[in-house]
RNA sequence: GGCGCGUUCGUCUAGUGGCUUAGGACGCUGCCCUCUCAAGGCAGAGACCACGGGUUCGAAUCCCGUACGCGCUACCA
């Protein structure tokens, strides 16, 4: 178990949105943290100034707590490991870049980006193994590195990695990964711009924030050697570290834009909630060991563990997302609907009307099990904001026969003479008129459905009814007795 | 090409050597309920556990190989 107080970070670089594969890692990261009451920081990896995109930063932050993913430290919270943009660190990098310099274990490398290139096309040519830095600069001289420096000959700092030693990463997810550091190349640690690569500023960082557990993608295993030779090097303590497997297409391919949505904001503005997005993406490659798949956040901080997260990637599939969408909403009361219902209705240009908190509650009611989506509630039963404008027209075929109309006039003249009915009142009064004609009561059950909605699907009738109220029953009865035409 | 990781129903997964004629969920089909549609209940189709060898009395589970997929192979993260 976990002796000390774990701290985790989640480490995005700021491409302009969350999404959804850096949701489940921030999730695992957070859930890991909350399960052993552990602390979990946000930090930016904004050390490539050319992929800089503007409010990226805000964007990111704004996804991440919609998801109510909090956290403890970050850019926008502070906290005493700060600061925690790596673009403010760049003293720091310097600083341990040179100290590894000292001692050897890195150096200068003045070459240009055209004998790099050259010596790769070189090395293809030759068909070796595996394209790496030739440790050139390695073997300069102590003047020709002076005086290149003094020239403000354009410089980086590569990692100087020894050639055949055995690193093994016990990582929590994998077991006991193998690598050979003859297949590690001699990184840039410190760009010619001056800012640090991913590989250094996140040992750096991850060392001087006490990082205990690194949980990232998968994508990340194969440069982990870098890592561990670098917390060697520096004689510092290794986080542990878990690798997550990666959420794919539905042709397996790594999740991308190109086939569907992967923003978290994406979700979000098509009506997910953010209950079931976190539900559905920590099941993409975690269970608990039981059958159990719906989950709050709570649940999920309660049983969750690193042990127990697959190693294999996981198609991201709509179709479960939209099922536990709609458990959640369903789970949800009928006042927290109300207000989800309200924010829809105030982005909808449909809905022209102004409806009482006790009118949609009574529409929430008799929805509740039929939507998967608030939005639902305006798209499936239209009818409690606006009168229909047409008629379904195969329930029309089916159910509005040429004896309809007369049946339906005797049906409306005895809604009439109930002053408020209620839905019972409806019921009985459709019962008798059915008796009076001598009829089933599906022969008025289902024009008056179709005249008071314009569909075949939704509550029952005299829910609609009720809700509608009278005066727009009857007026909506007598509206299609003059629009149907057969 | 090199290095690394992975492979159980269409999809998410349970399974850590005998409890398995491989379990659950989504989706799909049918039935029940019923004024319709949902929800719910019940039933069903759907996986020769990638393939081939071993180890073992016994393997989806352990070992080796092959195939396929994926990741990395940048002065990107």
């Amino acid at each position: 178990m976990i002796n000390k107080e774990p701290r985790v970070r989640f480490a995005p670089s700021p491409t302009g949105y969350l999404h959804v594969g850096g949701l489940r890692t921030a999730l695992y990261n957070y859930l890991f943290a909350k399960h052993n009451n552990g602390k979990f920081i946000l930090r930016i990896e904004d050390t490539d100034r050319n992929r800089y995109v503007e409010g990226a930063v805000e964007n990111l932050i704004a996804s991440l707590k919609w998801c109510g993913l909090e956290y403890e430290e970050g850019p926008d919270v502070g906290g005493a490991f700060g600061p925690y943009m790596q673009s403010q660190r760049l003293d720091l990098y310097k600083k341990y870049s040179e100290e590894l310099i000292k001692n050897g274990l890195a150096y200068y490398c003045f070459c240009t980006p055209e004998r790099l290139e050259a010596l790769r096309e070189e090395q293809q040519k030759q068909k070796l193994p595996q394209a790496k830095y030739d440790k050139h600069c390695l073997h300069l001289s102590k003047e020709e590195i002076e005086n290149n420096l003094s020239k403000g000959v354009s410089k980086v700092i590569r990692l100087n990695v020894q050639s055949d030693q055995k690193i093994i990463i016990d990582d929590i997810i994998r077991g006991r990964v193998e690598f050979n550091s003859s297949n590690v190349d001699d990184q840039v640690l410190i760009k010619s711009d001056g800012y640090p690569t991913y590989h250094l500023a996140n040992v750096v960082d991850d060392h001087l924030m006490q990082i205990t557990h690194v949980v990232r993608g998968e994508e990340w295993l194969s440069s982990t050697p870098k890592h561990i030779l670098l917390y060697e090097y520096f004689g510092w303590e290794k986080p542990y570290f878990a690798h997550l497997p990666l959420l794919l297409n539905p042709d397996r391919s790594k999740l991308s834009k190109r086939q569907g949505d992967v923003a978290v904001e994406d979700y979000r503005a098509k009506g997910y909630l953010k209950e079931a997005l976190v539900n559905f993406v920590a099941l993409l490659g975690w269970n608990a060991g039981d059958d159990k798949e719906f989950y709050n956040m709570n649940e999920l901080i309660e049983r969750f563990s690193l042990e127990r997260v697959n190693k294999s990637g996981a198609v991201f599939d709509l179709e479960k997302l939209s099922w536990l969408n709609a458990e959640h909403l369903r789970k949800k009361t009928d006042e927290e609907i109300l207000n989800l219902l309200k924010v829809e209705i105030n982005h909808s240009s449909s809905v022209i009307h102004q409806y009482s908190d006790d009118y949609l509650l009574k529409v929430i009611a008799v929805m509740k099990e039929r939507v998967s989506f608030v939005k639902e509630y305006l798209t499936k039963s239209p009818y409690f904001f606006e009168a229909p404008q047409e008629y379904d027209k195969a329930s029309l075929e089916k159910n509005w026969k040429t004896e309809t109309p007369p049946q339906l006039e005797k049906l409306n003249e005895a809604f009439s003479r109930i002053a408020s009915p209620s839905k019972e009142e409806f019921e009985k009064a459709l019962t008798e008129t059915a008796e009076e004609l001598n009829i089933g009561k599906g022969k008025l059950i289902h024009p008056l459905r179709l005249a008071v909605s314009g569909m075949s699907a939704g509550p029952g009738v005299f829910d609609i009814l009720v809700i509608i109220g009278k005066d727009e029953t009857i007026k909506r009865i007598n509206t299609s007795l003059s629009k149907i035409k057969l």
